[in-house]
DNA sequence: CGCGGCTTTGATGTTCATCAAGTAAAGTGG
DNA sequence: CCACTTTACTTGATGAACATCAAAGCCGCG
């Protein structure tokens, strides 16, 4: 197993900080996993033994309340999965789940650990980039709130694009997991949808999403 | 200046990962500062020079948004005020201020940097201790927006209750402060507490409430 | 004493959830 | 492969929850 992923925040971080004998170390414990779509990755209540980021794929945090699945943020590949509680708490408060097939990358939460206590470099850069994280999540989910129905929706569908860097793409999650991100009915979701059809302002074709009229969906982010 | 306080976090952090003879160091650039109702302690966008830690008082944390503003979380004593993006960004990414008068402590930024370099057992502690707070305002968020008005309502009445740890009180903030900590229109709010009063489960008396029925407020927290 | 901010209540309309009913798509067992 | 079941999706109708507007009382402060 090398260590040689492009983006990888992790490595970044590694290769910033710790020289390069030890670096060998931190490769050697790594292990990448296939996980299929709808696998959980991440069991809410479980113990924290592993320190987890997602090479490639989508994945989706989520809480399970008595009001159905709750789901606080979308992971894309090179996102962390292993967050908000990590350092907090000895078990997860949120459940991760693959929405799409993916590839992460396993390492060892004790090392982790070991690391931050030996290299100050190391835990400054880790936990700064992990906070960073954590902060896009509180802050996007307080934005979110500040908007109405086809606001968040038109929000949602920008999210998309922008990851796909493609104004025409394959919804990766369904309307229901929408409807449970943006907080609203499953219904209006897709009445939401159906709006922007209406308007020219999407092309909708199940899945397939094509944006014809980017500017007014931001708009209407920004307005709604 | 003395380190003398009982309940404080850092200080129970520095004590337990710090020798005796560094914390004197600690102890001497250590600053307390009174701040006015209505002071603002943190500016959002403001560089990030302090490390502000709330020993007397009630702050709240917010952001100024198109549609006024946001509050985004109540500090307690012993609550840290500089949080979520501090090890994250230059700047401060919300503002704090004053709700009622409060003593703050003041630490510089720089040398907590510096000790979380040197020392590996103190930056462990203090990021679990700073990332359990940004989850719990994260999660009460979540929480909070799954509730409807009343539910939402009762849930501050009792956060109140709790803090001062007596069934009667006096209100800290004003009515709008509610409504921009809950998401809801102040008159909404205004007509829920309303509504606990004439079904006798508070007492009104502008500022002062006396909560009659907990248990039924409870409920209405928990299914509303 | 008068002004401005906070509070309160009522009336009205918008936004959204829910119920109902049906279509389409995708998996399952024979 | 087809009948069958399940899950996802869609639209309309209805009512609940909430925002907004309007008007008035309260209170502190210059």
């Amino acid at each position: 197993m090398k260590c040689e992923c492009e983006h990888c925040d992790i490595k970044s971080i590694f290769f910033a900080t710790i020289k390069e004998d030890e670096i060998e170390e931190y490769c050697s414990s790594r292990v990448e996993k296939e996980v299929k779509t709808g696998d959980v990755i991440i069991q809410q209540g479980q113990p924290i033994d592993d320190f987890i980021y997602l090479k490639e794929g989508l994945v989706k945090l989520y809480r399970d309340t008595p009001g159905g699945q709750q789901i606080i943020s979308l992971g894309k590949p090179f996102d962390f999965v292993s967050l908000l509680s990590v350092f907090a708490n000895d078990n997860y408060s949120y459940s991760v789940s693959a929405v799409r097939d993916c590839v992460i990358c396993v390492l060892s939460f004790k090392e982790i650990r070991q690391l931050i206590q030996e290299n100050g470099a190391f835990a400054l850069k880790l936990v700064s980039t992990m906070n960073k994280a954590s902060e896009r999540i509180l802050f996007d989910y307080l934005d979110l709130s500040q908007k109405r129905l086809n606001g968040r929706v038109a929000s949602v569908l920008l999210y998309f694009s922008e990851i796909y860097d493609d104004s025409k793409f394959d919804l990766p999650i369904t309307r229901k997991e929408i409807s449970q991100l943006v907080g609203m009915s499953i219904e209006n979701v897709i009445r939401a949808i159906s709006d922007f059809r209406k308007d020219k302002i999407l092309n909708v074709y199940g899945k397939r999403i094509e944006i014809v009229n980017k500017e007014l969906l931001q708009k209407i982010m920004e307005l709604n």
